[in-house]
DNA sequence: TTCACGCCCGGGGATTCCCCCATCCCCAAT
DNA sequence: ATTGGGGATGGGGGAATCCCCGGGCGTGAA
């Protein structure tokens, strides 16, 4: 069973809504000998589509696909193909994602900073069936385990998956209306999330919510 | 058709805190037969000492470089090396940086959504002298030369004090009744300097006025 | 003078804001 | 099995705003 390598070789799709990044993942993969890229996929429907008819072994996904959500996607692919696995890249910060990802599904949660031996290697532990996260978000958790039920989050990590995609969507600049209709939710909906935003970030206006969301979202950092 | 191809060659210097990006870029530019990748940059001070060190004939730099900014890196680069050519690359819309790019002394802005050949093609048009952005905020750009006298201005440039003051204040948040108090002025004047604001500036919407003054507030502060 | 333009204000319909609240579901603790 | 918390979804309704339209008033330039 050790032998006969062309069977073993992963199947992986990459999920980008940027080209640049589609490519240079599909190089560096393209690298190894023990994977390849199978499909590529820009958007959250051709995501899907992709899954569907290719079948990988596993995808590579990022949390923002334009104006979509990539955790909505890692939820669907992992409750309808449960057996693809799914490995979560993003520019943010792990601490506002990493747990949310891996929540949502995925196996493991990797940033676009790291370098790409970093990347291959947590490719080939998902694979495998491990869990990657970074060291140091490993002994964060594993800090707040052992002390007790202390909760040390910043008000920005209290919010929840669908509270962080409207807050990214407002600081792209989508009004109301347009996040209702991007999300599929009734315009209600997302003012009751942009309410709740603004509760635990303790902001008091619309304008301070925009302000907030857009430089988080150019900074790209946490707090 | 030309020929001696090696004497014609660009060279190109990659400027991302994104490795996977870096590598995209330069599978991208190696494709081509008429540039190269000399060397890629990680962050800032990489980037100054790379141009430095390699003279590239062209620079592509991401705005985002970690917490630096990438359009100083590019203020910087245009005044000390002037023969470099600079695309300036982003996740963001053009509408928000474009303008501030090709001011800092870019030559060219485009987004990281576009695809492969839009890029090489931008590319090419840069380092021929040409400038790039998109052809909506070309329209858009031209419409004003045509619809008004040629002024070379800045479209901030054109806001009259009054407008101006509004504008800061949105940027630090205050909300339309707030600004009117603090100004004594009515809201119904507060407004109507908000419109004459977003027809300055070619802005649509409320959330796109509080996104571009959120962010000229922020870096008219530090830089 | 005329004319352009900056400044100040208003009407009015559409939309959003903002603070209430309700329902449903899941899951965990009791 | 019951209770209770939290998340997701959305409604009501009054206030505030957005957004396009318009008007006056002053000053300086043609």
């Amino acid at each position: 069973m050790p032998n006969s390598q062309e069977a073993r070789i992963t199947s992986i799709l990459v999920v980008d809504d940027h080209p640049v990044v589609r490519q240079g993942l599909s190089q560096m993969i393209g690298q190894e000998p023990d994977m390849e890229v199978c499909g590529e996929a820009g958007s959250f429907d051709e995501a899907l589509g992709t899954v569907e008819s290719l079948q990988p072994n596993l995808a590579i996904i990022d949390v923002a696909l334009g104006d979509a959500d990539g955790l909505e996607l890692v939820k669907q692919i992992a409750s309808r193909w449960p057996s693809v696995f799914l490995l979560v890249l993003s520019m943010h910060s792990e601490k506002l994602f990493a747990e949310r990802a891996l929540r949502a599904g995925a196996h493991g949660y990797m940033m676009k900073q790291e370098a790409p031996e970093k990347v291959i290697e947590a490719i080939r532990r998902v694979r495998d069936g491990g869990v990657v996260v970074s060291e140091e978000l490993q002994a964060q958790w594993l800090l707040r385990v052992v002390s007790g039920k202390q909760d040390t989050r910043s008000p920005m990590e209290t919010l929840t998956d669908r509270e962080l995609a409207v807050f990214r969507l407002v600081g792209n600049g989508i009004s109301t209306r347009n996040i209702a209709d991007q999300l599929n939710l009734s315009v209600k909906t997302v003012e009751s999330y942009r309410e709740n935003i603004k509760n635990k970030l303790g902001i008091s206006s619309a304008t301070e919510l925009i302000q907030r969301a857009t430089l988080w979202v150019r900074d790209s950092s946490d707090g």
